[in-house]
DNA sequence: GTAGGTGCAAATCGTTTGCTGATTC
DNA sequence: GAATCAGCAAACGATTTGCACCTAC
């Protein structure tokens, strides 16, 4: 098994994703730059709201409503990847679009990431196994983050 | 891997169940016996409208918000598993309380059971390679079931 | 110029909460 | 008899939608 290092932003990937945009046919207006260069830089999982809050920084014109549509388009396209907990908000994973599991601290809400590869294959194996199609998945560990267990809890 | 066959209703179980929640301290209403009798019984992952839907047929003097109190307990008592999905509404196992992966039909919403021994002891595994404290976890596989392919879906 | 996108506010949906009255122990 | 629980309705938070205006192409 492996625990990789929390990915970092990389500059390339904007202009890439711009790029693919355009060709969807999708218009480039200002605050889809802006919440697309938001949601690929940051290292947080955060959540629309997050988003929001800082594309609001830079743009005060913008509403939650197209955070929301942005992000919708953003997941069908494969640039982001929707965290869908039960409880509380939707995080985005806009470094890893792919799936991976994620290390989900119960206490203060932060999101680590893991790589653990024999877990690529399991959709696999699932769908020859059960006839069920697997097009993707979601791996949760839920429990507390180092940071903390430092603080006391457990 | 294994995939197990869907969990069968155990009768033995209810009982238990009584009686830990008489240990408990825990008064015996005839809604909450209705509500956990429902929820061990089904094999539909139901959600808690479902639930409710079915305790009314029994008890029509029952209410939406005891449902949800109610299974909020009997999720404390660990008698049954949450499966929170971003999307929609949360769903209840209450035939296999203990964390198993799930394979979760994104066209018709059926939840069915797999069984991957293996999954088991990851927790540990990143416990120890990360320093989180994992407590829990939920692995789901989203795609398209069997009945909806046989359909025409893919 | 026009299709598509945006902002705003209101609607929606699942879930939780506050309060009053009822019921189990 | 008293503490707990149920019912109801209102509150709540996240997300979606309808509509009039605007702007990137």
């Amino acid at each position: 098994m492996n625990i990789t290092p929390q990915a970092r932003p990389n500059p390339d990937r904007l202009e890439h994703l711009l790029e693919e945009l355009r060709q969807r046919g999708c218009r480039l207006t200002p605050q889809r730059a802006a919440i697309l260069r938001a949601v690929i830089s940051s290292e947080e999982h955060p959540t629309a709201e997050q988003i929001y809050t800082q594309v609001r920084a830079e743009f005060p014109m913008t509403s939650l409503a197209t955070v929301y549509n942005t992000l919708g388009l953003l997941k069908e396209m494969g640039a982001v990847l929707e965290i869908g907990l039960g409880s509380g908000s939707t995080r985005y994973d806009g470094l890893r679009p792919e799936p991976h599991p994620h290390l989900i601290c119960t206490r203060c809400g932060a999101i680590l990431d893991a790589d653990l590869p024999e877990l690529q294959h399991l959709g696999q194996v699932v769908s020859q196994a059960t006839g069920f199609k697997v097009h993707s998945h979601q791996f949760d560990f839920f429990g507390i983050c180092p940071a903390c267990q430092m603080r006391g809890y457990d």
